[in-house]
DNA sequence: GAAAGTTGATAGTGACTACTATGAACTTTA
DNA sequence: TAAAGTTCATAGTAGTCACTATCAACTTTC
């Protein structure tokens, strides 16, 4: 359950992925599509997932399936990570960021034009990574919020 | 829109309200017990529903049926509030606080046993508040996190 | 004290969600 | 270069979600 010991070097194929965690391809093309993970891609675009992804994985099928938490309502729950306090971009940037003034996508689905976000690889930023485990957002306030 | 001249008064029926929001008085009692909603009661046990009551269904309704998070999700968004940020509460009691503790429920439907909101009104609570309108929970977080 | 309204429970339903299956075109790898 | 794997799109479906309808018992209010 740990992440701390999972790895987040690209390992596995799609296909390999999907037997891992137990769903089809496709559905795995569409939580990313949804906007719920950001697979690692070669330059032949072909999509590579670590092992944090397969945990990631994990997490949302079980948050999906058995909790009962659209997709809807999963993208609305990362869209409240406050990433301007984990990124710590210019305050003054914020006013123009899309991400900074929506709540309806996390920022990694957004195209961020000239700001502390532009030309960084969401996949590895610490905004996106507040969701590798199930339980973590929250953490992630407790954090912030004295 | 703005909920600033929306009075918290208790006024309307639940019949009322629900001709009002244009729901079945069975759907606000159902947004109730799923802790969506705290109507005022009277010592009669009569629901009682204020203008901001109404606003409040009114934006439960759309975000349920036309942006389509489920309750579920509503109930998780709702559970990230931060509190603890908002009322102030001793840190030392936070760590027993159940409401710190789980991201499933707000902490409007928890039983304060012992801490500093136990015998509080939640209806009137700023955590509660702070759910009125439809786009308020990210706001909240940006007014507390520099 | 009767009408109107509320509570609480159960049964039933239309619409939608998340998912699988399938197939064609393309790319990588052995 | 052939096999294996991947991408992308469409069609179809089981299960569920949010809601309404209905009914009996109770309470409030005029």
């Amino acid at each position: 359950m740990s992440t701390l010991n999972k790895s987040n070097t690209p390992l596995y194929t799609i296909s390999m992925a999907a037997k891992l965690v137990g769903v089809s391809v496709h559905t795995i093309r569409m939580y990313e599509i949804e906007g719920l993970l950001i697979p690692f891609k070669k330059e032949s675009k072909q999509r590579l997932y670590s092992e944090l992804d397969v945990e990631r994985l994990r997490c949302l099928r079980k948050v999906i399936n058995e909790e009962r938490i659209g997709i809807e309502g999963i993208r609305r729950l990362l869209a409240l990570i406050p990433c301007w306090g984990i990124v710590k971009c210019l305050s003054k940037d914020r006013k123009k960021c899309e991400a900074y003034n929506i709540a309806t996508k996390p920022c990694w689905m957004i195209n961020h034009k000239n700001n502390y976000c532009t030309g960084r690889d969401c996949r590895v930023c610490e905004v996106y990574q507040s969701f590798s485990n199930c339980e973590s957002i929250k953490n992630k306030l407790k954090e912030l919020i004295a």
